[in-house]
This record gives C-alpha cells, sequence and structure tokens, in this order.
DNA sequence: CTGTATCCAAACCGATACTG
DNA sequence: CAGTATCGGTTTGGATACAG
C-alpha cells in the first residue's frame, strides 16, 4: 500500500481549550515519554527502543512520525556505514519539557506516598 | 449483569517510572479537563457534563469512576430533596494541578506561536 | 540499524434508552 | 438529577515478521 488515507474525522475535542491543544501533541501512551528522553539530547531509533523498553516498534516509529509532523521533534538521516537516523527536540518541543518535567515531579510525589489515598 | 469483574492485566507501562505512573492517572481524552474543571471548586455531574459540551453521559461516568477508585477526587452525595452529588479533588488530585497548569500555559504559548487558529 | 506490514486484542467514545 | 446498559464504531497498542 503507497499511503494510508487519513480519515481527518473530527476529533473529539474542544475547541480553542489550551489543555486539550497540549495534550494532543502528547497524545499516545508513549508519547511523553519519548519527548522527555529527547529532552536529555539527540538520540537514535535504538537508544529510543532501550530508552523504552516496553515500545514496539510500530509504536515507536508512530509516534515519531507523528511528533515530526507536529513539529516538536526533528530527524535527521546520519550519512554514516550503517545508516543512522537522529531525532532531537525542536524548539516547539523544548517549550513541552516544562511540562513534562511537572508531570513527572508529580509522579515522584505519588510514589513516595503511594500507600495512603482511600 | 451484577458488577463488571475488572481484568487487572498488567497495563502497558515502565515500571517505576514517574512519568508513566502520573500519566495513567490522567489517562483518557477527557480526564485531564475533568481534573482541569474541577480545580476550580467542587462540581456536580450536569455542570461537568455542561462545562465540557462533547462529552457523554457515559465517558464521563467512566472517567469520574476511575478517578475516584485511584484516590484523585472525591465523591459526595447531598441529602437534598432532588438528589445531588458533588465531586472535589483529593489532597492527591490538587497535586495533579500544577501539572495541568503547566500542559495549559503550554498550550497557550503554542496558540499564539502559531496564530493560525481564528 | 531503521523502520513498515499485518493480525489481533483492548481501550475508548457516542448515541440512545432506561433505572432510581 | 445522576447515573448505568447496550450497541456499534473508531483508535490504540503489542507481537511478529519482514523490508530497505
Amino acid at each position: 500500500m503507497a499511503l494510508k488515507l487519513r480519515k481527518t474525522k473530527a476529533p473529539p475535542q474542544i475547541p480553542h481549550c489550551p489543555l486539550t491543544e497540549c495534550m494532543s501533541l502528547l497524545g499516545g501512551a508513549w508519547t511523553p515519554n519519548v519527548v522527555w528522553y529527547l529532552s536529555g539530547g539527540p538520540r537514535r531509533f535504538g537508544e529510543l527502543r532501550a530508552d523504552i523498553p516496553a515500545i514496539s516498534a510500530k509504536v515507536l516509529s508512530a509516534r515519531l512520525r507523528r511528533l515530526v509532523a507536529k513539529g516538536v521533534i526533528a530527524r535527521e538521516v546520519m550519512p554514516t556505514s550503517p545508516p543512522s537516523v537522529e531525532y532531537s527536540l525542536t524548539v516547539l518541543g523544548e517549550e513541552l519539557v516544562p511540562a513534562i518535567k511537572a508531570i513527572v515531579s508529580v509522579g515522584e510525589r505519588l510514589k513516595r506516598r503511594h500507600a495512603t489515598y482511600p
């Protein structure tokens, strides 16, 4: 098959909602993790797979493609003998990092108190 | 049917990852919105439906139940003549707010930067 | 090494109808 | 008012195999 024809169905979102707007960039189970690991510097496909062991190649590939399409990350093919590809955050992608940092810090606090909620 | 038996299958997550840990609380398209609107104070079921017009009763109900089960929100039945129910953030839920705030503020900057929407 | 194709299971969502 | 039941459709994600 040449190219999957996108359905372009209206997404179930609140119009003009910044929260939904931003979540659409982070949508998908592993997307925040990908951005998070990329925030430490450029990474290759295989490195990201090692960073996030539970992710499948298919999903990682899909997330990467979507993030590139949205302008969150950049994809650069390195002309090495075994061809390698480097992904890195764009300026737009860097803007997402503080939000993810906030999520991580909440997650850490959640784990520390993990025993208590009703 | 009496009670849906939960499958309790191991979720596709990285163990001990604070980011995934926190994202599991926010899973589902409308969850962040629910928490966000609740951060303004306690709300009733119908009020939340009005806040998020595109959400269906079924999904709102499901999200609410899950958030209660996870300890993010509290559910209190008010003994009024037409019975009403109030939902509010727990202490754990309040901890999520800064993260969502960060996401919202990124979303706002994203919109200003693109400036492509009416 | 860097992906894509295919199959399949689960989660998600909306509309409608119905209960307490 | 505050949900739940059910049906149907869409989306997501994982496993495996395979291609450039």
